[in-house]
DNA sequence: TATTGTTATACTCTATAACTATA
DNA sequence: TATAGTTATAGAGTATAACAATA
């Protein structure tokens, strides 16, 4: 799928459309926007998920994320070899892998932050403050996601 | 990727992530209303393109549509295995073959649309008229495009 | 027997580049 | 030389199912 075209006119008026067209689009200029730092985005969610619960065991984020658990022992693999995460024995439970973020992690994790807030100003450009509110507030209907802090 | 579960909350509030997930899971829903028709989505947008142009060439429909060449072929390869549609070679310039759609092509195309229809409002149940033509607006401003009939 | 993590494998999708036949 | 279409191939990404270790 190319973006770097704006879609046929018929098409583009199509909501189910619309929606697949920008999600890919965002989700594309995120992930070429977190290749210079050799991460791909299931990197940063785990990367993420680390940050707000470390020690958390593979099940445990797999729970916790959209990625099944072969794909999970993978994203983490190339974590340790980026030398951002560690695998930990859990002496209770010897089957159990807690896995915790390096002090390199923690530095990554941050740029990558940067990174998506920047992507994500990038993409939203085009709306205004209210705008954005108003999209997120749809999206979060149209997804059954309750109101925010209602 | 799962959708059969909704996104953990912090992720949730990310206008990218539910732009991107919203996308996807609209797009996945399509794909599977489609499959019993034995069907993929490119299969529905090229039949619409073919209906939309009849005779136009491989070169057209990869101008028209945002699939590249190579797949393209494959794509028209399954719709003639189908009995969908049919090269017709170009006496005039016979590098050319103008793609056609069969009386069967044209009724298969009739049953999707309805599926796709059908799946569209799936969809956006859980959103009313007024906030469906807002979600379009804001989603075509976002995606850079005009504003529709202005 | 069930669970955690792992491995091996197969599958889907798509892009790349080389090739043919025409122009 | 350039273009339309095709083929072969390789790559990314993911899912499936079998497996080892442990509970």
């Amino acid at each position: 799928m190319r973006f770097d075209q704006p879609p046929p006119e018929p098409l583009a008026n199509a909501l189910g459309f619309l929606l697949s067209w920008n999600g890919q689009r965002v989700a594309a200029h995120f992930a070429a926007a977190l290749e210079p730092l050799g991460l791909r985005p299931q990197h940063f969610g785990v990367l993420r998920l680390l940050e707000a619960a470390p020690g958390a065991t593979q099940n445990d984020l797999v729970g916790r994320s959209m990625i099944d658990p072969s794909t999970m022992v993978k994203v983490i693999d190339e974590l340790e070899e980026l030398g951002l995460a560690e695998r930990r024995m859990d002496p209770a439970d010897r089957r159990r892998r807690a896995v915790h973020l390096t002090a390199g992690g923690r530095e990554a994790f941050a740029r990558a932050m940067k990174v998506a807030a920047q992507t994500a100003e990038d993409a939203l450009a085009p709306l205004d403050a209210g705008e954005r509110d108003t999209l997120r507030r749809l999206l979060r209907k149209l997804a059954g996601l309750p109101e925010p802090q209602g």
